[in-house]
DNA sequence: GTGAAAGCGCTAACAG
DNA sequence: CTGTTAGCGCTTTCAC
């Protein structure tokens, strides 16, 4: 109906009446069904479309349909680089197989999410990718109820038919005191926000057991210093200060330690910004390890050594399996194995030392 | 038509059984046209539609009305955090006005980008915020033509009837340079990729400037150095292997210089990692400054100092003013003015010092 | 106030 | 092979 060079937008009534047939011919040629249809018309049709600049309305043919090329994304925050990774990765593998990408930030807020979810079924948008470490389940199993297909990211609720990926979290924990301790580490400190969440207890429990199976003290009390309270700016910024004053309560503390581990990146930075700012040498005087490996982490002074985790792997690979599922006529797919999970991996950079 | 329990997605006509009305009656309560309607009906309807967990299909709306509450996204790429910083400032525009964000990455190819904004007319989504330093205007003058609304964000073409934001990049060279012979420098070197974008280039006019209007010599041959070529890899990496490489340019040329200002944030962090490993000393033997202000750079040690290019302003700005656009029933707002620039700021940390 | 009916642009039977 | 026709779910005249 809109206009264009004073024209409304060519449908195919438009290129019926051009090019002399009729309507389902010209569907017929321009959806480019199998469906035998004479060269010669083919011709006709398609020159007629390209001289009325012919675009057509998907929403005729979702509305017919009832699908929609569309997957939504519904991640806590987009200020988190975390974040901003795994969205690299789905949005690659939705590229490559011709899908939108339909992007919700719910600031973990269940009611935003919750109308977040509504939006996409309300315009079909059938595919959903939930990156959604505390929510609950409630709204995501009224979605597949409804049809849609969802791949749920570091999700701590539990749900059938639905795509799943997860992070050893315990054995990124297990990777870094591997390394520390290989290094010669024999007292490890852990500093980290609060452990109200799944992954950062999973992390603690991974350093805890392998430092204990490989012979060196540690104590939670001791060793584990714990922000005090976590406001859920999400501007990044938060965790930085977080780690500023981790590392300022952690040299208060200090009992031998020679190494710390840093609950993600971000948290590291600070850490390292306030050893710089009074003068401790990394990883001269302390080593540092973190968890996340954020593009950034290769870029500091010293270079910093992380457990990569999963997050570009994570998202293709759950935008993959989620396209496959919602193409899939009839859900065989769903009996494959849903619940994936990619290893993690020590990058190894400068801010651990050996001693 | 998808099954929900066993049974199809509730439309109006369902709605309207269950209610004992028609379908225009539900469609009336239901759209909350303000259209009169006895409130015993009303009643029933909504009871109905919450009993069916009625949930509309707005494709058959949209097919109708032809439009869509969605707006296009189209940056380069997700990788570089300064396109992340805008989309933050686009989403929470987009979110506060209840519009869906669908984000397409270009990857600086306009065959891409063409089949990106053509997908987005074919959604019938008339609304696109565009980034695209280096590509032309064809495709967007076309997406025009055929009714839709744009944001065009440091573009190089000229166009009507579009909003714009652009940033004063000669300003931010200026503000630069200011500071640093304000702080006292004399002999500044500007590290730069290859001159091949407008901004750059505008950046080096900034400096060189003012230079000469503060009576402080500056030479493109002495004090610029650019680096040699320039793959879009995009991986952010990329431009921070380049401040390294240019580092290591300018230490070999260095001539006097007590003062680096590099392109971009990016590229300070090669530089100042560079720097670091030659055991050089920011700012105490050399000072450094960028433009940019992404957040990492508060995170670095030393914190760096730069001129903020307003990036998520920008977005959220263009998103508001696109969205007064879209919903402008007869294209007065188009009269205001829809040129817009934000100023750069100043970010005095640390990576300067007073000589 | 209310409802019947005509589309929005497209696809898919079904008939020729 | 081709065309007619009946919807997809919704909004919106236009009569009552």
């Amino acid at each position: 109906m809109k206009l264009q060079n004073g024209r409304k937008i060519a449908n195919i009534q438009d290129i019926a009446r051009a090019a002399g047939t009729s309507i389902a011919t010209v569907s017929r040629v321009l959806s480019n069904a199998d469906y035998p249809v004479s060269p010669l018309l083919k011709e006709k049709v398609l020159a007629a479309a390209k001289e009325l600049n012919y675009t057509p309305n998907l929403l005729g043919r979702m509305l017919k349909s009832n699908n929609n090329t569309a997957i939504g994304v519904v991640v806590p925050n987009l200020q988190n680089p975390f974040f901003n990774q795994v969205l690299i990765g789905i949005e690659s593998e939705a590229r490559r197989r011709d899908y939108e990408l339909v992007i919700y930030s719910s600031h973990r807020d269940p009611a935003q999410e919750r109308q977040n979810i509504m939006g996409m079924l309300q315009k079909r948008i059938l595919g959903l990718i939930l990156f959604s470490e505390d929510l609950s389940s409630e709204t995501v199993e009224y979605y597949v109820a409804s049809g849609g297909c969802v791949a749920l990211l570091e999700a701590n609720f539990e749900l059938e038919t639905v795509i799943r990926a997860d992070t050893d979290f315990v054995e990124a924990g297990r990777i870094a005191a591997r390394h520390l301790i290989d290094r010669g580490h024999r007292r490890i400190a852990f500093l980290t926000s609060p452990l109200t969440k799944h992954s950062r207890r999973k992390l603690l429990e991974g350093l805890k057991t392998t430092c204990r199976d490989m012979g060196v003290p540690f104590d939670e009390q001791r060793d584990v210093i714990v922000a005090p309270s976590e406001t859920e700016l999400d501007s990044g910024l938060y965790e930085f200060e977080q780690g500023k004053y981790l590392a300022r309560e952690f040299l208060e503390r200090r009992d031998g330690h020679t190494a710390i581990a840093a609950v993600n990146d971000i948290t590291a930075y600070g850490v390292l910004q306030e050893l710089a700012s009074q003068k401790i040498a990394v990883p001269e005087q302390l080593s540092l390890i973190s968890f996340d490996n954020l593009p950034f982490s290769a870029m500091l002074s010293p270079a910093l050594t992380t457990v990569e985790l999963p997050s570009t792997a994570m998202g293709s690979t759950a935008c993959h399996l989620l396209i496959d599922c919602m193409e899939d006529p009839d859900g065989a797919v769903v009996s494959r194995d849903l619940v994936f999970s990619y290893p993690c991996r020590l990058r190894v950079r400068q801010s651990v030392a050996s001693i």
